[in-house]
DNA sequence: TGTACATCAGTGAACGCGCGTTCACTGATGTAC
DNA sequence: TGTACATCAGTGAACGCGCGTTCACTGATGTAC
């Protein structure tokens, strides 16, 4: 109850939602164990009773942020009406999902960035939810409504992939061409994807 | 002629070259001004009488990346037979380009991340030549021919670009998802785009 | 053709900085008897 | 229930490092007369 207790509590999670919250400001480059021990009123040593490393934090951050797009997918998937024949239901929660991952870049840029980051350490735990699994259930779905045909099945899943990815990074990223406003782009990636999977 | 000239001849092309050097090895975000000059054989400031600033030789050296993809993309693009069909013919090129694009960035995966790279100034001279433009060529000129109808010309670009990037940094990056190995994943998406916007 | 001099392109030393990490330590906690 | 003690989670000082950038300087170059 001291204002400085001598123990922190739970110093780990605290480290992390100061480095989410570096990483939100400034992107996960700018992420130094001195600056998250100062942000929580901590000593800088202290840190290495929870992370062997600053590239521990870095990987743990990073599993973080790619769980916080997978959970922005299944959000905007389980909020699609669910009136309409499962077929096109199931190319509504597809297209909801794509357009999530693409907005999810352009309002968190940083965090965005950050997920995709190469990580120089492994850690042991695996992320839940994972953005990759949602949309490949979501492409299941699609077969199994007979939105797709089967023989589309395999391949699917890296064309949207590829299509949602590139175009978060081209919105989010430094070349971003000529009249070129996200909204209007969106769309057309996303139908773009559902045509050539269809 | 002796062995260590006072002046250097052009300082400013070998801090470059040195610096695509530092990149192809280590990637844009190891590069320093002291690691260039010593290279070099030349005395860290006087790096400064060519680049105000470290950011200026970032700047410079992710631009020389965008071109050497570009160089790469119109390179594969005229090295497509000239026979068959004007329709075919234009389409094989503009494959040409999106197998092109993927493999520069498998083959160079850190000049290709710093190709894309967020320079925080503004170079005076644009580059030349632009994957974008190639891109938006290829895309002419398969309207032309008649390969894709001309209502899919406005939205081309963006899903061909989207599927390409999108693949390239899937590919080089973090992310690979389980049981995926590179040659099949180019065709899929490369037909998958063409199947799209024709 | 030869010389004075402005200009240019380097040198070398230093500045201040922030970083990751280590080490011996100490204060707090909780468990065994 | 009370106390000894092992364990845990912090402190504080220091290490060595490499970095971008500055400044006054000097050696080389080339142009005007």
């Amino acid at each position: 109850m001291a204002a400085k207790p001598y123990h922190h509590g739970d110093l780990e999670r605290a480290l992390l939602d100061a480095a989410i919250d570096v990483v939100r400001s400034d992107g996960i480059a700018a992420l130094s164990l001195r600056d998250l021990t100062k942000a929580v009123g901590v000593t800088p040593s202290a840190a290495y009773r929870h992370f062997p490393s600053r590239d521990h934090v870095i990987a743990a951050v990073a599993m973080l942020s790619r769980e916080d797009l997978a959970r922005h997918m299944l959000a905007a998937r389980d909020v699609v009406p669910a009136r309409g024949s499962a077929q096109r239901r199931s190319v509504a929660r597809f297209e909801a999902i794509g357009h999530a991952y693409v907005e999810f870049a352009i309002a968190h840029p940083t965090v965005f960035e950050a997920a995709f980051t190469a990580c120089p350490v492994q850690l042991e735990r695996t992320e839940d939810p994972r953005a990759w699994e949602v949309l490949t259930l979501a492409i299941d779905e699609m077969t199994l409504a007979g939105a797709i045909p089967a023989s589309r099945r395999k391949d699917a899943p890296i064309i949207a992939w590829a299509g949602v990815h590139g175009l978060a990074n081209i919105l989010t990223g430094a070349a971003v061409p000529p009249g070129m406003e996200a909204d209007g782009q969106i769309a057309a990636v996303v139908k773009g994807i559902y045509r050539s999977i269809s």
